[in-house]
Order: structure tokens, then sequence, then C-alpha cells
DNA sequence: TATCTTTGTGTATTATTTACACATTACTAT
DNA sequence: ATAGTAATGTGTAAATAATACACAAAGATA
């Protein structure tokens, strides 16, 4: 037991963790991931996907390695959402966290359960289980800045990682900006945009008249939108904050 | 010697800073605040001001605090910035630090270094001393995000303690987003906002047709404004995190 | 009184946003 | 087959916002 102490400073030091705020469009609905707590405290309870941060890695290093040990959701679009620092948010010590957002297309991972999670699982953002720490509030945070990011013209392309309609992309916005935007106009709008560019093929098994499937230009959406929004491929091959700040590297 | 090591802990844990990017307008350029360090590390150099976060207070108590420690600076609209946590960014442990920013006028805040700064200084933000640490980093960053907000509608009258006119405001729109606006449209389109409001009172001392003075709706500019851009009113006696990112509370 | 400089107003042009009519293309039911 | 249903996709006009630029007004200066 008294190996066990071994880290000594002068002063107190917070531990820090990075917490993930993952939001899921599945063509229908919103949706967040959350895991089970497998450890205490709070175990068995619901929280985000989260860990704490290693002394040898940047709190983005962390973020994406939690997510992965804890849920199998890997190389996506995050950006930094901010510092939550209250005193007494953990039980356990003081615990400073920083959260990331991002939104992804659920069928594109397979969410698995993994480490300090019992499980993981997709819940509608309209009927979720009350997270505990002071998680429900990052989730309030996040989606405020998911919104005012789509209200502001972020088109949210990022989560698409092959084809998609414009009548998909029409309920996605129509559900995170909360506004009632007229579909045709829209429909005008982002095929106005260079970097989605038609293609030859349409949606099928639809009980009405099919889409067309658009693909979007990374190279040009990345330039002409990325940089205003802050957003960061995350993968595991990156390496260091300046990257990540200063250039749009892609993997 | 042996007394000073009393924090134990299971795990490393890093050190936490908040970090204050402060500009300054003074009605003729852009300045920025940076303090001579008067504690080693690089003591005589300069650098950002900041200091550790306490184990009792959030990263923006933290951040206020220090600012006016350190600069004698008090009572302005702060936003954070973000993280920065490079694992090598400090040469003496792992520090991460949580950045904010905030634009103020020079003359409303009497600047006196103290504290672990030897002394506290406005520069031009053309001409500045390469500050240490990560710092410049954190500069350019900071920079980067008040022109994305300048460009994308902030009108930046935080900073206005009392009365300004529209000259003043469009030589700070041109400086910040660094775009030749046309002057005659741009007094207009501020004249027309309703939280700009006409005093009866005009510019004194000009060498040419005296301007006409403005004064801000605070309470519109804020409920209008202020949520898009998560600008924040940092007071000490504000308490939690909890109520700065929820509410516009002001002192 | 003329000149200089900056402030403030007017006005026309262009671009973007919003509103809404309607044709098109599939499937489905009779 | 043919009509009905439910979407997608196109056209077009009006309203609003952004841009360009002419010029009058106010005070200091010579």
């Amino acid at each position: 037991m008294e190996e066990k102490e071994i880290y000594k400073y002068e002063y107190p030091h917070p531990a820090v963790t990075a917490d993930c705020v993952i939001f899921g469009f599945d063509g229908k609905s919103l949706r967040i991931l959350l895991i089970e707590r497998g450890v205490e405290p709070f175990k068995g309870s619901w929280a985000l996907p989260g860990g704490f941060v290693r002394i040898d890695e940047t709190v983005e290093e962390a973020a994406i390695r939690e997510l992965q040990e804890e849920t199998n959701v890997k190389g996506v679009y995050m950006s930094q959402l901010g510092v939550f620092s209250k005193v007494d948010r953990d039980p356990r010590e003081r615990v400073i966290t920083v959260a990331f957002y991002a939104l992804v297309k659920p069928t594109d991972h397979d969410v698995i359960g993994g480490d300090d999670a019992a499980s993981a699982q997709w819940f509608s953002l309209d009927d979720y289980p009350i997270p505990v720490f002071d998680h429900e509030q990052i989730i309030k945070a996040a989606y405020a800045q998911l919104q005012r990011n789509f209200r502001a013209g972020n088109v949210g392309l990022e989560m698409f990682e092959d084809k998609f309609s414009i009548s998909q992309l029409y309920l996605l916005h129509s559900l995170v900006t909360q506004k009632d935007i007229d579909r045709r106009n829209f429909y005008k709008k982002m095929t106005s945009y260079d970097y989605i560019e038609p293609t030859n093929e349409k949606m099928s098994d639809t009980p009405h008249k099919p889409s067309q499937l658009f693909s979007i230009d990374r190279m040009t959406y990345d330039s002409e939108l990325k940089e205003s929004f802050n957003l960061i491929r995350f993968d595991l091959d990156e390496k260091t904050d300046d990257d990540k700040l200063k250039t749009n590297k892609k993997k």
C-alpha cells in the first residue's frame, strides 16, 4: 500500500481528464454515445466516454485514445469544446476536464464497450439517461456549440464518410439548428457549393422518387470551411498540438 | 527540504495553468499585454500573464486572479480560447494551460507589474518581444480567434466602457479583420443596430469635423450578441463554472 | 473667404435570402 | 394500365442585405 503513492509534488495538482461528446445522426434522429461505467465511482451509471490524460500525451491524444478504448469509435473529426473545472465536479479528487465533441454516423462505427466501460450505447438525444458528474452540463454546452456552428454556416459534412443525399443533410440541419428551413432553398444552396458534387448514383429502396447521391470534395471543403470552425481530424498517428492547431493535415 | 514534497498521488499529475492573451486597442493600433517574468524559469523574459490554477478555484477564477495580480487589469470580458498541452511545453514539469483572451482599452486600465511579474507592459502587435514557453503560438491562436469572431459579425463593443465614435470602431474593425471595409457602409450598419445609441455629445479637440459619440445599450447588446460568441464577463465575485456557462450574468 | 480633412447622408447596383408554384419520378393501390 | 401518393428537383419573383460611390456638412487652418 505504501508503494502506491509515489508521485510527489510541492503543491497540490489536479487530475486532468478528456471527455468526448459524440453526437450521432442515423438519418432519422440525433443520438448521443454514452458508456456505462465499469468502475467506481458511479459504477453502473452512464457517463461520457473519456478518462485521465496520461503524463506523456496531449489532451487530444487522450480524447481519441479513451474514445477508442471505451467505445471503439475512431477516426472522427473532433473539436475542442472547452474546459470544465468546478472544484467539486468529481468526488474522488480535484479533476479538471477538457471536453471535445464530434458528429458521426453511428452506422460507420461498430460501438463496443471496453476498458473502463462496461458497455457503450447510443441514446436518443431526446431521451437519454442523465449522466453522472457534470456530464449533463457538458452535453448541453456541446449541443449549443454544435447548433451555433450550424447556424453560422457550418455544413457538417465531416460526418459523411461516403455518399449522401441532400434530404439527409436537410434533416440533419433541421434537427441541429431547430429552425424550419425551406427544403427547396436548402437544396439549391447545397448543390451550389463546389465541394458538393453530384454522382450518377441514386438512393435505393425508397417508396417514392429516389434522390440523387452527392459526394464531397474534401480538399475544397476543408480549405473553405474547416478553418472557420476549428474542426480537426484526430487520428492516432498525429503527434503534436502544434500540428493540430496550425495546419489542416489529414491522415 | 523533505517537508516540501507533501502532495502524493498514485499516478503522475500535470500542473494546470491559466494564461491570458489581452489585446488592447488604444484608438490607433492593436497592442498586446505581456509581463516580464520575475521568477525562474525564463526570469527576465517576456510571457503572457498567467499562473497556476489553485486546487480550490476554477480555471476562470485563476485567469482573472493571475491577470489582476500580475498586471492589475480587472473586470474585463474574457473568452476561453482553448487548451494547450504539448508534453514538453514547460521545462519544469508537465504543465497543461488553459488560454483565455480579451480585448480592452489600455487607457481603462492602470497596468502595474506585480507578484511573479517584474513588470507588465503593452507592446504593439506588430512588434513585440517573442514570449517564452509556447506563448507565441497561443497569441497567434488567440488573434486568429478574435479575427474569426469579428469576421463572423462580432461587433466588439465589450471593450468600450463608455462612449465611442463610429470611426474608432471602424479602425478597430479594419485592424482586426484585415479587410478594407467601406467606411460609409460601416457607419450606416453600426448606427442601424439598436444597441448602438447616439448621444448628444461630440468628440472634442479634433482638427476637423468632430464625430458624434455613441453609447451602448448593454442589455440589448448582450442578449443579441454575446451568446453567439461566448463572451463572458469575469468578475471576482462570480462563483461557479455553471453560472458562467449558462447565464449572462453581469456584475 | 477659400481650403483641408473627416464626418455623415443619399442613392443606385449587385448579391443573397426567402417564399412559393409546379413539374418530375418513383412506388402503390385499384 | 391508370390514378393516387409522396417524395425530389426546377423555376421564378419579391424582400433583404451587401457593396460602390457621389456629395453635402462641420469644424480647423491659412
